[in-house]
DNA sequence: CCGGATCCGAATCGATACTG
DNA sequence: CAGTATCGATTCGGATCCGG
């Protein structure tokens, strides 16, 4: 039952013996919004094998990334360690990376309201959001729905209710500055390939209520931007 | 031939699809280093069975991270692309946190001139060094010769060729300030354990030849500290 | 429902041998 | 030097089942 040693001695080995396992590197990263019950997780990762997910949770503690902690009203949740807490650098690095070859989401491809929250951290500007007001803004993508909340360089996202898509025009209680749709060309808006006025167009991202400056102010506050002239060629 | 997916839009996903198989970052790792033949590549990952290697550039470049680039004297060489280069940041964060979990090198555990360049650089303190004069040190670890040079911000790191331990006392051409040898305790000196002192007195490190001063100096330069209490338990 | 464990066929990996 | 080919060992995926 010994893991499949690299048999070298060096950090970035050790790191890919713990977490670049199948699968192990998305728990980590529905963990990083917080701790999840291993139902929850299942949910978020939609494909995983059960016999998969018990496996790596099982490793993750082994590594010390992970940690099961019972909780007073029956049930337990699965927890980031301190130590499982420093690769959020790591996750959000490889999330930029990523965002970068994304095309089109395919036929089959969902979006998780965790994933969705990651995303947005990995492509939050501390920076553009400091020089700008304190915003609240209610993004839908596909089924889930999340509020997010810029005020200077703190970021919060909650994840809302399913049942929430609001009749048009009317701003839900709370009064999110504004009610976005995102399309499935969401990501170039995020990539700075289109304006908000071009994705508007688009529809890209469609405004369900609310003032559309506040777009200018979330395509400013939320981008990932290839560094390199990196184009799929797919 | 599908690349099995994980069924979700969002950056990680993504990002894990085209790096994290077995023995792909620990490629991109080596070619972080330079452009690399195959056979380099295969000396520098003894265990990598020559199919799984072939493999993986092959899956490397489709997904535009490295390129195949034939040399004009005859032979061919693997380099990142900028699209691939851009992991360098994310395999940095990686090395420094699995550092942290290093213990002991086991019995069969090799240490090669790649994964030492890179251990350097990701423990590298651009604020520490940019405090000190320039210095030049030669390391030696297992087989491995390396020259480093720091002066302000810069690191510089040449891998030298195997005969070079040189005679006790005697500083090779080119005149580094220090030639130390690292024994098998060296990541405690890295991790900030063991004051350079203590080091010595433990031959974590042995000083061949040059000013012990110089080996303040380096630990000041390259430390890679947990930030959590993070030990390993196993 | 929650939190898994078990079983089995399919895909991948590892080791070795072999080739242009 | 730069890989293929082959084949047994492991792991993964999908489904089902089970105890609270």
């Amino acid at each position: 039952m010994v893991a499949r040693s690299y048999g070298q001695y060096c950090g970035v080995t050790t790191a890919v013996e713990l977490i670049a396992e199948r699968w192990a590197l998305l728990i980590v990263r529905d963990l990083l919004v917080g701790p999840r019950r291993y139902t929850d997780l299942k949910q978020g990762l939609p494909k995983i094998p059960t016999n998969i997910l018990s496996a790596r949770l099982k490793e993750l503690q082994e590594g010390g990334v992970v940690r099961r902690v019972p909780l007073m009203n029956c049930g337990l949740v699965y927890e980031l360690t301190p130590y499982g807490r420093e690769l959020e650098p790591v996750v959000l690095a490889l999330g930029r990376w990523g965002f970068a070859q994304l095309g089109e989401p395919g036929p089959d491809d969902v979006v998780t309201a965790d994933s969705l929250t990651m995303t947005l951290r990995s492509a939050f500007r501390t920076d553009a959001a400091a020089g700008l007001p304190a915003a609240d803004y209610e993004l839908h993508v596909g089924d889930v729905a999340l509020r997010v909340r810029v005020d200077g360089a703190e970021l919060r996202v909650h994840q809302l209710a399913p049942p929430a898509l609001p009749v048009g025009g009317v701003l839900p209680a709370g009064d999110p500055g504004i009610v976005v749709a995102a399309g499935s060309g969401i990501h170039r808006l995020i990539s700075g390939e289109l304006t908000p006025a071009e994705a508007i167009d688009i529809e890209a991202v469609t405004i369900v209520a609310g003032d559309a400056l506040l777009l200018e102010w979330f395509a400013a506050t939320f981008r990932i931007e290839a560094q390199s002239g990196a184009v799929r060629t797919t």
